[in-house]
DNA sequence: GAAGGTAGTTGCAAATTGCAAGTGAAATAG
DNA sequence: CTATTTCACTTGCAATTTGCAACTACCTTC
């Protein structure tokens, strides 16, 4: 694929989310830490997706790295490191609600919470600011 | 990763979400078909984006089982096939839409075309069901 | 300063990707 | 009816990435 670094690189806002978080690890990364309240590294390793340590190390640092998120230490526990998403990483919030829209529609077997399907069809934008105000 | 197939598959929006586009090549796949009018398979190849062609023969073969694209001959030269959307498939565009809005907003080398940006930003159903509606 | 918790790194086999060349089926040309 | 071309792949193989398990380094607490 044609990278940032080179040349052939454009402006494609495609390629750049792809580039981003086409890889389904960093999918299940941001899905821990939006919704299901993820904050350490134990956290990911133990999700049930069944990530790779080293896996897990790579996407952190990469999604550092493109400014996603933060890592810092945590207060309460100073030896233990607290990840969080940065205000880039809370804009995808809306991206991932789409996702979880479509799969519903569309995937028999994915399920919703009810309630949660709901707001998300009656006004997503106001779900989404909800979602970002509480992270 | 969990797989669909496993027994500890439950019905995660974001891990089936993952598991369909949570890969790169199929983003860029569906772009062209979105975005670009890419029908033929040589199309895909010449996208730019360098694509091999083992992976692109896999990748539609995975978004075909899913039902995300179908493949029939094209009409107009039956040595070839053509590629398209099926419903499943064209009911992605609005997340691919809030995948451009967020490049836009936070790269900086990305840049999407003014008016297309604009229509985004006014009211982005509408502007999804006119992609649709030309597909 | 020893023990325990946390976040990684390292080594290696297996799977996937990328590259280049080859194959097969269908139209088209002679 | 045979030869050529076009199109959509498949195959073989080296290189990269992943997945797994074990190991290390850094704090903090006792």
């Amino acid at each position: 694929m044609v990278t940032k670094t080179s040349d052939e690189w454009s402006g494609c806002p495609i390629r750049y989310g792809a580039v981003i978080f086409g890889d389904a690890w960093s999918l299940l990364i941001l899905r821990d830490l939006m919704f299901k309240g993820a904050r350490y590294y134990a956290d990911f390793l133990k999700a049930g997706e069944g990530i790779a340590t080293n896996i897990l190390a790579s996407r952190l640092a990469r999604l550092e790295d493109e400014g996603i998120l933060t890592k810092t230490r945590d207060p309460e526990n100073r030896t233990r490191y607290a990840y969080g998403l940065t205000e880039k990483g809370k804009a995808l919030v809306p991206i991932m609600l789409e996702i979880m829209d479509w799969s519903e529609a569309w995937d028999p077997q994915t399920e919703v919470p009810t309630e949660f399907a709901r707001e998300l069809r009656r006004d997503r934008g106001s779900l989404a600011r909800k979602i970002i105000a509480e992270l």
